[in-house]
DNA sequence: GCGCATTATCGAAGCGCTTCGACAGTTCGA
DNA sequence: TCGAACTGTCGAAGCGCTTCGATAATGCGC
């Protein structure tokens, strides 16, 4: 593997030259330059990345802290960790992956040893263990997700409550006064986990300053559970003429499967609005209106963040994506 | 952050004498040893991993080469990923992680800067691109999934054909005659996806070989398709009384639905087996009999030939790990 | 045509670790 | 009782890079 010095040697000048022309840091002459990028590119040069992380200030390394818990949904999981990914290489980062308790134990070990210059971390409960200790490391943090006390952390998230909010809005506007809510399973809830209960709470509230009546359940991810969980909306809410998704892919699958059979028509019978979710809605069938989760923009604004306190500025942020409304055609107003 | 300075200083020793007690690759007295021990604990000492990578000849980092096509299953995926990342805390390594386009590109990055140690390929196609990539690095690769063209190569993964044929066999001496098997959706093969080839050539061949007939679906994750591929089974098979299932989760739970509105009861009307399933399938309703896709075992295998490879053993290997039958009750003998 | 700022390049120090060879001090068989 | 063979420890070299502080060489105003 070719080194510096046999760039160095190869373009006829010293090493610090090479260093200095392949990081910008110092002017460089034209004709110098270019020998040097032709020996780099003959020889195939690529810098040793220990010695570059032992002799400079940064790693170009990237912690990305993704515990999983029982009731972690694969897909919008790995989505996350896909933008966090990618977003990291456009920086020139690469991502160290910490998974179950290394994501937790891993995360002081990745700081005494230097090896990342930041870490992110990923689903972040209300009262995540993480965030203590990330408080005491002294290194770029950004929690994708919002804990329940921010002070000094950089957090990016949805802004559920405002998706809560704008749920109830639209329906409220179509002349829906009777809202079916379904979410995820109760010990999500029980768990403490941080965007269900963001999202229920504010969609309660959001309700309540609509005169929207609403009933919520938390059924499980099996077709029996979703049945049962549609029938208590029923006889909760006689009049009911739309339902809110906050759950899963699976969830949604199951309650479109059962409505068809019981041979409602969507948006006819019921408007069905999925919101904060992050797969796509629109090989549903029907397809539903939804109001995205984005992974995509929330995972790339961590590592964004990240980098941002990397380059010197400091003060914690709290972030929250606006959400936005994509209409399919599985709403419409009230008869 | 302190260093092996420190430590050598607050130790009142060289700092040679520091990394071989902590390396063990000399012997030290026990009186200096417990001093040392003393004085990192004190310290909080972790070696500074660029320093280590540098001066060393390893870096303790393995690189997984994860992409992911649109139809990746991501639970499946996600069960690999976790598995290979658990398996290298093991041996002291930690992951980066490469996925989509830099899991081929970013392959020579990391091999040429002397990131990582070796090289786990998640998800190998039959003719996959990173195939003569790696036969061309040199450094430990294993693959987890057999390409076409093994040569030079260590893989390892489930005994698909076994995994067939165990299949076969079993509903065989149940006395099952016709036996439909639902696969994965159509672009799947026609991409040259690696296992599922693998399960449906050795399944119509093992049925050859007991006399079953057989009728082979490939339904997409969506009910109405499900159910045009058992009505095509019915059809095609009129005294069926098994279906093989080699599909993603929500088909499963699909066509266990499907069933039930049916009034088909399991297994007295229908024998159902999942194979090579890496989900678990005693959740579902009824809970089926299972040849399991053991991705911690595989994933950890991958891991392990790695490490070997690492430790000097460098002869190419494929390894298969034999399927297993987990009986749950899905089955029954043709009455 | 003189000093002065600017530009392009170089040498050397040092990042924190591993590892080789040296060397006292101890043990032991002959 | 003497050297051979260990044991335990140390000093120093070196891994490949970044970066600081020279040092020439050039251009500029006056």
């Amino acid at each position: 593997m070719a080194t510096i010095n046999d760039v160095a040697r190869a373009a006829g000048v010293s090493i610090s030259t090479v260093s200095y022309a392949l990081s910008g840091k110092r002017a460089i002459g034209a004709a110098t330059r270019d020998r040097i990028d032709a020996a780099v590119a003959q020889l195939g040069y690529r810098p040793n990345a220990g010695a570059r992380m032992l002799a400079g200030s940064r790693t170009n390394l990237l912690a990305l802290s993704a515990p999983l818990h029982a009731d972690t949904y694969a897909p919008a999981h790995m989505t996350f960790v896909l933008a966090i990914a990618e977003a990291a290489r456009e920086f020139d980062y690469d991502t160290v992956l910490l998974v179950q308790d290394e994501a937790v134990n891993g995360l002081r070990r990745m700081v005494s040893s230097k090896l990342v210059d930041g870490i992110v971390l990923l689903d972040v409960d209300r009262d995540d263990n993480r965030v203590p200790l990330v408080r005491e490391l002294d290194i770029p943090v950004t929690l994708v997700g919002i804990p329940a006390d921010t002070a000094g952390l950089t957090c990016v998230d949805l802004d559920f409550e405002a998706a809560a909010r704008l749920s109830v809005e639209r329906l409220a506007a179509l002349g829906h006064r009777q809202i079916g809510l379904i979410g995820h399973p109760l010990d999500l809830y029980a768990r403490g986990s941080n965007f269900p209960i963001r999202f229920r709470d504010a969609f309660v509230e959001a309700a309540a300053d609509k005169g929207v009546a609403l009933h919520f359940v938390m059924p499980e991810q099996e077709p029996a559970s979703v049945r049962a969980a549609v029938e208590e909306l029923r006889q909760s809410l006689p009049e009911m003429t739309a339902v809110v998704l906050n759950a899963n892919e699976p969830v949604h699958t199951m309650l479109l499967e059962l409505l068809r059979s019981d041979g409602v028509s969507i948006p006819n019978d019921l408007s069905i609005l999925s919101a904060c979710s992050s797969f796509p809605t629109d090989m549903l069938d029907p397809p539903l209106d939804v109001i995205p989760l984005p992974a995509l923009i929330t995972g790339r604004r961590g590592v964004e963040l990240t980098m941002h306190q990397l380059d010197g500025f400091s003060e914690p942020v709290v972030e929250l994506v606006p959400p936005s409304y994509i209409t399919r055609g599985s709403t419409s107003s009230v008869a």
